[in-house]
DNA sequence: GCAAATATAATAGTAATACTATCAAATTTG
DNA sequence: CAAATTTGATAGTATTACTATTATATTTGC
């Protein structure tokens, strides 16, 4: 096995790939390579050329596997909702207060890992990164009803839809919930973008953790039942 | 004259084409047909070339005034920066009521104006889907902090700074005004996409102007001074 | 442990794209 | 009306996204 990273079967759509990247070594190093040279060239400048230089392999190879650049960032970022999915699993099981579970959601969408203090969220950090500053170059297209139909979005849309029912519970009446959800996941990813390059637009100055704090204020303001 | 909507002179920066395209009859039939073509291939599928056939010139001649197709969109963003700032300071001038004046720029940053109303409003109308669509692929690339420095964020900045005020004007002690001004205006484009091709992630079924609705109710419930 | 099946590397090639260059014809401007 | 500029027509280049072929590894079944 190339990394621990790969034991976990990942549940991501078989229409992603032609051939499972996670069942061999060369498919691996085809994943984790491509996290990097996507961060660091961008999307618009990757190609399966240079990724084939880089693993040491040629395009022929990886095209057995992906059927364009296209499916691959696909398939990262399903990599990375699965991730987030076991995650908020995790993370929430076993707490009644509804308020601190939505909590705790709030916190896993909208604020950035810290790859130091955990090596195995390496990974994590990386595709968090390529989710903020790619993701809608391959959601945002003509595609995007046919690769829906094929089940691509799933995953994500799964996320969107526990953190709905959270919401439900501590808000029963707010008629919103997965508007709210969406544009939280979506604007925390922009939020952190213009941060970074266009810090004027945000108000970046104010605190550390701006972003979560900015949605964890909106969000419990906003479902709260204002009834007097 | 082209066509009346080309008759005001836009502010739009100059790095952002080589020969200005409102000053000429192929440059505005350019802009014109960019906007259609756009909009009915998407941004990945448009080339200088289909253009070049659709306004019967060449591909020569729209590279003499714009650098690449990422600049022309660009422009057209900015284009529509341009619309929405006039149009902005024309439906808040002369109201008092600091929160009847933010409620009027809510209304006109999230909700999608109709075209067979005023005829006037076409272009508009299809430059903000472009904006809906693709914006993104343009703002989030690597060359995004130069294109920040050549100024060609100014007019979107200006709008995001002038509602921000109209928020500081109805809550002084809120703390994240841009941020929820630029997660509205980001947000809204989102949530109409996702309306679209992925509805199951919005809550579209209760009302009609449903996005208008959560973002009216959303911000005034994020900025109340909740102070008991 | 070996034959059969499969995966990969190496190489070549194609169509489309994003541009650049050249120059004569048309148009605008002074 | 002459000079300057703009445009159209054409050609060409480098890169990209992808396909095809075949010999060589590697894995798998027995």
């Amino acid at each position: 096995m190339y990394s621990i990273f790969h034991q976990i079967k990942l549940p991501i759509n078989e229409k992603l790939f032609l051939k499972d990247p996670s069942t061999t070594t060369v498919g691996q190093k085809m994943l984790d390579e491509s996290i990097l040279l996507i961060n660091e060239l961008g999307f618009e400048k990757f190609t399966f050329k240079k990724l084939a230089v880089t693993i040491s392999s040629t395009e022929a190879t990886i095209y057995r596997y992906f059927e364009s650049k296209h499916k691959l960032l696909l398939y990262l970022i399903n990599w990375y909702w699965c991730c987030i999915s076991t995650r908020l699993l995790f993370e929430t099981t076993n707490i009644i207060d509804p308020k601190i579970k939505l909590q705790k959601a709030i916190h896993l969408l909208t604020s950035i890992p810290n790859p130091k203090k955990e090596n195995l969220l390496m990974n994590e950090f990386l595709l968090k990164k390529i989710v903020i500053n790619e993701a809608s170059k391959v959601i945002q297209t003509k595609e995007v009803d046919n690769e829906n139909k094929d089940g691509v979005f799933t995953l994500y849309k799964n996320v969107v839809f526990t953190v709905a029912n959270m919401i439900n519970e501590v808000s029963p009446d707010y008629r919103f919930p997965n508007m709210l959800v969406t544009s939280m996941i979506e604007g925390s990813s922009q939020q952190h973008f213009f941060a970074e390059h266009l810090p004027r637009l945000t108000n970046a100055e104010v605190e550390k953790d701006f972003v979560e704090v900015f949605y964890q204020e909106l969000i419990f303001k906003t479902i709260q039942n204002d009834t007097i």
